[in-house]
RNA sequence: UGCCCGAUAGUAUAAAGGUAGUACGACUGUUUUUGGUGCAGUUUGUCUAGGUUCGAAUCCUGGUCGGGCAACCA
């Protein structure tokens, strides 16, 4: 087998099962999520693996809805979902839903009945938590435990033909009240809902639980490795079970660690509770770990495929660092990006010895880090410039080297200049700074033989546009919020969300290409807002660029 | 005080009884018309106590620590 690469534990048993002609050499996997929310970064990961691992040894996927509770799943989410696999790069074999089972698995059903080994239980819900005993205590059994075959296959049709309420019975297995195990001391298979179903409309008021649906689900397609997190291997002796006292396909389940980001949360409910409670405005607010949110946000799909590569796969639980999956889409951006120029916080530049009211074209390459720069485009220049604010400072530190009353800088793709002097209102704020340029400094035929150890990025006053720029951070302050005392939304951070509402771009940028990243030079990759229109722009931060400069602030 | 899962640099992840390696991070240096990128280098690790073995991160036993399990959720 491959040796190159180590592989993950799958991969290990994938290998194993291949060499042992198990399934005849057929693998096929499924991503099986319910469609009661969007999908996140976490989702991505189980996507990356199903999918990467079928890819890799000529197998398929199966999409298949988990959609066995009517109450909390709606279309809307199957579209996303839908969609948001799409974007990743994955295509799935067949499109299925537990749903599409609902007859056999009611067949199914009658069969353990008939074989003894599942009865209709009249308790509460409250009555058979109580008789279940807990971890320490075995179980007991429920009056209904010893009900006939005859009844029971009576009882159940008759909770199928809605003769009863919700929560008035239920289906259970008949396994073990004293295992260890609690999911095996008589689970819950059945339970009446008087729902519509988004699928199945008004046909049944009896809908299977997890248990009962999800191993079946994947005997009836033959999956041959059901992958899934850790928190069901406590299931997997009762997935089991089913699949033998049923004699059906002997689908195998495998765990593996869900994926756990610093700064952030990735359960669904808390996810719903942002949406729901507008701490965020959306499931694809920029700010979210869902897969729509980080698209909006500006990531690609390679950068989320290969951040699933590098976190790996094991059963240790994990904390990642959200550095790793910046790090990600930088290396991604920093390849594809094409540059540009704005400026967030401008401040005035007048070069005195440039002719008032001339305008020069400038070029600048699209691209630096592929050979011929993909294109040029043209960059206007005058004596009156925008500069960003922070590359000006009234008395330099030693190791700034950016402009300062007499220093020297390049304008990038422009000339070397020098800062005679600056002008200062009322407040003490710099408003002007004034400088003079070096003629034969021009980018591209330098002959002044100057050096200059900074370059900063400038816009030309009349050419500016404006456009709305929104600065993301962390979503909230501290590294586990589900683990700190209270509520998870107290720590949110307050400033997950700068807007600059008069930020000023390259004119070049009125043709941003939605979907598409840009490096706005020293500050960041950027791409168009969903909120953008053409006489509105807006550009989300996806990341900023790597800054040692801002460390060495820090530091001192 | 039942059952299950786990423990390798700061964070992840390899090493299938035989040199503890890789990535991210951090730190140095170097290149650079982005304090970006690239390149070179440095740094830090097998939870613990025993046992088996010529040899243990790996196998065995005990302990410690972390996580999970008693939804008519998935």
């Amino acid at each position: 087998m491959s040796e190159e690469r180590s592989l993950n534990f799958l991969e290990e048993i994938i290998e194993e099962d291949l060499s042992n002609g198990k399934n005849g050499g057929r693998i096929l996997t499924r991503f099986p999520p319910e469609p009661n929310g969007y999908l996140h970064i976490g989702h991505a990961k189980s996507i990356c693996l199903n999918f990467g691992i079928a890819k890799k040894y000529n197998g398929k996927t199966n999409l298949r809805f988990d959609d066995t509770n009517p109450t909390t799943e709606d279309v809307e989410y199957v579209d996303s979902i839908r969609e948001d696999i799409k974007w990743l790069g994955f295509e799935w074999d067949k499109e299925l839903y537990s749903s599409d089972y609902f007859d056999q698995l009611y067949d199914f059903a009658v069969a353990l009945i008939k074989m003894g080994l599942a009865y209709v239980d009249d308790s509460t819900a409250e009555e058979i938590a109580a008789a279940k005993g807990s971890p320490t205590e075995p179980g007991k059994p429920t009056p209904n435990r010893s009900r006939s075959i005859e009844e029971n296959l009576q009882l159940f049709e008759d909770m199928k033909d809605g003769k009863y309420p919700d929560g008035a019975k239920v289906l259970r297995a008949k396994i073990d009240l004293a295992s260890p195990n609690m999911h095996l001391r008589d689970p819950l298979m059945y339970r009446i809902k008087h729902a519509h179903h988004h699928r199945t409309g008004d046909k049944w008021c009896l809908y299977p639980m997890y248990d009962f649906a999800h191993g079946q689900s994947d005997a009836i397609e033959e999956i041959t490795h059901s992958i899934c997190t850790l928190e069901f291997v406590p299931h997997r002796p009762l997935y089991e079970w089913f699949i033998q006292q049923l004699n059906i396909f002997p689908s195998k389940q495998y765990e593996f660690a869900r994926l756990n980001i610093n700064y952030t949360v990735m359960s669904k409910r808390k996810l719903l509770q942002l949406v729901n409670e507008n701490y965020v405005t959306g499931w694809d607010d920029p700010r979210m770990p869902t897969i729509s949110g980080l698209r909006r946000r500006g990531y690609t799909p390679l950068s989320i495929r290969n951040f699933s590569e590098r976190i790996g796969v094991a059963r240790r639980e994990n904390q990642i660092d959200l550095g790793l999956l910046e790090f990600c889409i930088r290396e991604d951006l920093n390849k594809s990006a094409w540059r540009r120029m704005a400026v967030i916080d401008p401040v005035k530049l007048i070069i005195t010895n440039y002719p008032k009211g001339q305008t020069e074209l400038l070029e600048g390459e699209n691209n630096p880090e592929v050979e011929g720069g993909e294109g040029v485009r043209s960059i206007p220049f005058s004596s009156e410039l925008w500069i960003e604010r922070d590359d000006f400072m009234e008395e330099p530190t030693k190791k700034y080297f950016r402009l300062g009353p007499g220093l020297m800088v390049r304008l990038k793709h422009a000339y070397i200049i020098q800062c005679d002097s600056f002008v200062k209102d009322d407040s003490g704020r710099v408003t002007e700074i004034h400088c003079t340029y070096i003629p034969e400094s021009r980018s591209g035929n330098d002959t002044s033989g100057i050096h200059v150890k900074g370059t900063i990025h400038w816009l030309n006053v009349e050419s500016a546009k404006t456009a709305e720029i929104r600065l993301y951070d962390r979503l909230f302050r501290v590294e586990d919020p589900s683990n700190e005392e209270g509520d998870f939304k107290d720590y949110i951070n307050p400033e997950s969300l700068t807007v600059i509402k008069n930020a000023l771009i390259e004119p070049d940028l009125a043709n941003a290409v939605p979907g598409f990243g840009y490096q706005f030079i020293r500050k960041g990759y950027f791409t168009l807002d969903t909120d953008s229109r053409p006489d509105y722009l807006v550009f989300n931060r996806t990341v900023t660029l790597k800054d040692a400069w801002a460390k060495e602030l820090k530091k001192s």
